[in-house]
RNA sequence: GCGGGGGUUGCCGAGCCAGGAAAAGGCGCAGGGCUUAAGACCCUGUCCCGGAGGGGUCCGCGGGUUCAAAUCCCGCCCCCCGCACCA
């Protein structure tokens, strides 16, 4: 056993010494690879191994392909989660206690000293450092920071004053989680319940009664569409409400809704605490309905209402309509409720609709009044049947289902539904919410709406948005926030509510401009593995507006509003440019006062004179030209390789920023991705394990085994699994690499048939490994660089091969990428070189020998063949008899056409040939593989490998035509000789 | 629901875009070798049948195209991930 850790250690020592890995501008073509930084909460772990093994080996093949290879890292730690980690361990908090100790191995003693966030960040750097250099990653260390130096918060608002002055950062508001207990915004790690829980937004549609003045009922829905087919509303009888002042109008909700709406930018003055039984009966008014309807409802009408009927009928538009009856909306009210006593006919009963009561409602979510539209809504259709067989309520429920949306299968859908459910009771909530499922999935996807709605013809699933912002902007609409799970509750035991921030600060994504750049970055980008392209483009047309500032955590204030901080993933966008900046920083050449807006335009946008900007800042012209010359070496990105964790955030957004604030020219040109890391089939967790820090995997099994396992372990966006089993295995694996290398690295070459053969073989792994390494198929690459050539080697040695070492140089030369501690150590048996820093084998075609592969294909595919026969004849010698020469003319033959497919369409015109194609095709692939095979001497390379066959197969073996029969002669084919044992 | 990715032989997992070998590789299992023995290592086998290198069946399900389908086309079923302001 050899001691890895030993090794890697010695060589990361003579690495730093050598100072291979830090990077300078000169005249190579550069590479500038970039790994999101990690977020400092924790220790890394075998998630970060990953990506950040891949982006190693990433940059150390690009380096020994010649190029000049910046590879920096930073640490990322703005934003909330470390303020609250400090909070807990200054708690002694058992659970982070537990997961702290157990799973990222920080000693008891060490975590209760990390009691503030600052503390948090200076140990978790220092050990980030130590677990990147353990591993032997190339990074450039002296550009390493963190984003709550001050030099970076300069950095980070002269990005936000470019963002603000292209008016990309905007003013708004917009729905948060809320603790009403702590007065706070709750973050996820806060929560006691309701993790899944999302945001949604209700539509509130008013509808209108009388009594002294005008009340609103506003009712909740998430399908504001069916407005158009109310019959009535329902309340719960049982259960409390109030009549409040909600902003100027009197309002009639639910009790806990009015408690919500404190916290949605509501005035909320209660006027009385009501039952709500109280209001069941009460007649309401639809406005959109007698807007829809005035030309039927003018017949009924006298008067001043009738006049008012008259012009409203002139307005042919139908939300002008709207509006105008809006405009008069409680003389109206007040008028149709008045003549709805009188005449109850059928188009009164549509605008002028009572409010019934049903258990169903829920007075906790959202408004707590409801529409009923029982064509529609199983739950509404199933509760009104049953109140028309109350006594009670027989004569007002008597209501007819009003259709608004056309679908295929069902007239009245709801009605349908429910029957064919079979639900009679709204108390059936199972299959009620089943119903509703069926009839909204139908109905969103396929169904149409009729002439009498606002929009005849549009699709379902395109009206929400469309109908929410008209019945705003014509006052009868409104937004109410709520869960979409229940109960929401917060760490301190309170329920949390919705609550809407003003004035936030949000980046203006949104933008079509903006949004439109990216799309021409996505377009001229590689983005790793490719099918991501499309997945990033439907991001980008989903991405909103983003509130980019926040109360609470640790960041960058905004410049312009030192109230709000910069959210966390905000200011993590274009700080690869700042990798530039850093190195002189840390060499103390750049101090945060000398950082000024100025000198950020010179240096990332080429604005102004070196003279005036240095001046402006307070340092040499000189050292300012300096800098901005090594920027424009360095930028743009030629490779960001990150989890797919991060694209539908950062790496989204770091597309948006760099087409925001830089040219074209500067624009990153790919992304790679790749998948998790579970453990033994279990997902990881930072917050609750299990976990595997990089500083465990690679103290227990050393830096190039973890390396290559987590290379190997998986490809692309597919995850890995770490399995210790497996990783105990590599390290066997890596031990029997070591001693053959060791056994025969520094041996004199004796010269042996088989070479060329070993030598033709590692060209193919040379030709694979690079196409793999091309597209970062880093599994692959292992493969043809590890495994295979192991095979071929261990084939060659049981062949009688004597000089695996003729082909050790290229091999440790192709592997130093994945494991180059120990292709370090052995290639300093030899060289006084860094193999690092060799450049990567290329593949030579001269060196292919397709003649000593074909043979030792024949030769192995012979042993099959005997071995095939010896299974079934108990024989002590087998002769051989090698195809007759006409068969090879005839092969020959069919060599003539340029490829398989010309072949086999050559062929396959030959009615006999085509009833056999599938030998044939056999035949032809081999054949057209292995070209030299019809020209391949099969006597002689069967002679000359006699001793071979015979040791292995334990048999004498005979070439001679004669000993075999003839029937077993007619079978024989070029490359697949008649086989006779006896 | 929308969007993206999948379903391969005991398990993991290649192959699919560019149709052509029961289908790479690994794990597991079985036999043999090496060993005092175990482990490690090296061979061999691992869908079914077969006393001659062969035959049969096979890649989620059902159709189709073709001399030929895991691969192409159509329909269906199932699984994973994202849907946000959180890193």
């Amino acid at each position: 056993m050899v001691d890895f850790h030993e090794i890697e250690r010695k060589w990361q020592e003579e690495w730093r010494k050598s100072r291979i890995f830090e990077a300078e501008p000169d005249e190579r073509p550069k590479f500038f690879i970039t790994i999101p930084y990690p977020y400092l909460n924790g220790n890394l772990h075998a998630g970060h191994t990953r990506t950040l093994t891949i982006g190693d080996a990433v940059a150390r093949y690009m380096r020994m392909n010649g190029y000049n290879v910046l590879f920096p890292m930073g640490y990322h730690v703005t934003g909330t989660p470390i303020i609250g980690l400090a909070e807990r361990i200054a708690k002694k908090d058992p659970e982070t206690i537990r997961v702290y100790t157990e799973y990222h191995d920080v000693p008891l003693e060490e975590l209760l000293k990390l009691d503030t966030p600052e503390k948090i960040v200076e140990y978790f750097s220092r050990e980030a450092t130590k677990a990147l250099k353990s591993i032997g990653y190339s990074i450039d260390w002296r550009r390493t920071f963190t984003t709550m130096d001050e030099p970076y918060q300069k950095f980070i608002e002269w990005q936000y004053w470019k963002l603000k002055e292209k008016g990309l950062v905007v003013k708004g508001s917009h729905p948060v989680r809320y603790c009403p207990n702590d007065e706070n915004p709750v973050e996820d790690h806060d929560l006691m319940k309701g993790e899944n829980a999302t945001i949604v937004d209700f539509t509130v549609i008013k509808l209108y009664s009388f009594e002294e003045n005008l009340v609103v009922f506003p009712c909740a829905t998430l399908r504001p569409e069916t407005v158009f087919g109310v019959t009535n509303l329902w309340v719960n009888p049982e259960k409390d409400y109030v009549v409040a002042e909600v902003n100027g109008e009197k309002w009639v909700v639910s009790k806990e809704a009015a408690e919500k709406l404190v916290h949605q930018e509501k005035e909320v003055k209660i006027i009385k605490e009501v039952k709500g039984k109280d209001v069941v009966g009460n007649l309401v008014v639809n406005p959109v309905l007698v807007a829809m309807l005035a030309e039927e409802l003018l017949e009924f009408a006298s008067g001043d209402l009738k006049k008012l009927f008259e012009e409203l009928c002139k307005i042919k538009d139908r939300k002008e309509r709207i509006a105008k009856v809006v405009e008069n909306i409680e003389f109206i009210v007040k008028e149709l409720i008045l003549l709805f006593k009188e005449v109850k006919n059928s188009t009164l009963r549509m605008v002028v609709v009572p409010i019934l009561p049903a258990s169903f409602v829920d007075t906790d979510n959202a408004t707590g009044v409801v529409m009923s539209v029982p064509a529609h809504a199983p739950y509404d259709y199933v509760a009104l049947e049953e109140l028309k067989k109350s006594s009670e309520f027989k004569e007002l429920a008597s209501i007819e289902p009003i259709v608004l949306i056309k679908v295929e299968e069902y007239a009245v859908p709801a009605k349908e539904i429910s029957e064919e459910l079979g639900i009679k009771s709204q108390n059936e909530r199972e299959l009620l919410d089943k119903a509703t499922k069926i009839v909204y999935r139908k109905e969103f996807h396929k169904g149409v709406l009729l002439d009498n709605t606002l929009y005849p013809g549009m699709h379902v699933s395109k009206v929400k948005d469309v109908l929410q912002r008209d019945l705003i902007e014509l006052g009868i609409g409104d937004i109410f926030y709520e869960f979409s799970e229940k109960p929401v509750v917060c760490r301190c035991g309170a329920k949390c509510v919705v609550k809407i921030v003003r004035d936030q600060w949000f980046l203006n994504y949104s933008n079509p401009e903006w949004k439109k750049k990216v799309f021409e970055l996505l377009d001229r980008m590689r983005i790793i593995p490719d099918y991501y392209k499309e997945e990033f483009r439907n991001k980008v047309e989903w991405l909103k507006d983003k509130a980019c500032a926040r109360r609470k955590g640790l960041g960058t204030r905004i410049p312009w509003d030192k109230e709000w901080l910069i959210e966390s993933l905000s200011d993590s966008t274009i700080y690869m440019c700042y990798y530039i900046l850093a190195k002189y920083i840390n060499a103390g050449k750049l101090k945060a006062e000398n950082i000024k807006p100025e000198l950020l335009d010179y240096v990332f946008l080429g604005k102004g004179k070196a003279e005036d900007v240095a001046e402006k800042s307070n340092l040499s012209k000189e050292i300012v030209e300096e800098i901005r010359r090594e920027f424009e070496y360095w930028y743009p990105v030629d490779l960001r390789s990150s989890g797919k964790d991060l694209v539908a955030n950062h790496l989204l957004f770091f597309l948006f920023h760099h087409v925001a604030i830089f040219p074209p020219e500067l624009w990153p040109k790919a992304i790679a991705v790749n998948g998790y890391v579970s453990l033994e089939g279990k997902k990881m967790s930072k917050s609750k394990g299990p976990l595997l820090t990089m500083k465990r995997a690679v103290s227990e099994f050393g830096a190039d085994v973890t390396r290559m396992y987590i290379l190997h372990a998986a490809e692309y966006d597919s995850d890995a699994d770490w399995r210790r089993k497996d990783v105990e295995n590599l390290v066997a694996h890596l031990n029997r690499f070591y001693a053959l290398m060791e056994e025969y690295y520094t041996k004199d070459v004796e010269g042996c048939f088989l070479d060329r053969w070993l030598i033709s073989r590692m060209q193919k792994a040379i030709k694979e490994t690079r196409k793999a390494m091309e597209n970062l198929q880093t599994r692959r690459a292992v493969n043809s660089a590890f495994f295979e050539v192991m095979n071929d080697v261990k084939w060659y040695l049981r062949r009688g091969g004597k000089n695996p070492q003729i082909i050790f140089d290229d091999w440790l030369k192709l592997l130093a990428p994945f494991i180059p501690h120990i292709c370090e150590e052995i290639w300093h048996k030899k060289h006084n070189s860094f193999v690092s820093v060799e450049s990567y084998p290329e593949y030579d075609e001269s060196k292919v020998d397709q003649v000593a592969e074909v043979a030792e294909e024949y030769i192995k595919s012979l042993m099959d063949d005997i071995k095939e026969v010896l299974k079934f004849v108990d024989a002590k010698v087998v002769y051989i008899a090698p195809a007759e020469e006409w068969k090879k003319e005839v092969a020959k033959v069919a060599l003539e056409a340029k490829n398989f497919k010309e072949a086999m369409k050559e062929l396959m015109k030959d009615e006999k040939l085509r009833s056999m194609g599938k030998e044939v095709s056999n035949f032809v692939k081999k054949v057209l593989k292995e070209k030299e095979l019809v020209d391949l001497d099969e006597r002689k390379v069967i002679e000359e490998n006699i001793e071979f066959l015979e040791k292995e197969l334990g048999v004498k073996v005979v070439v001679d035509e004669s000993k075999v029969p003839e029937e077993k002669r007619k079978s024989s084919m070029p490359g697949k000789p008649a086989v006779y044992a006896e």
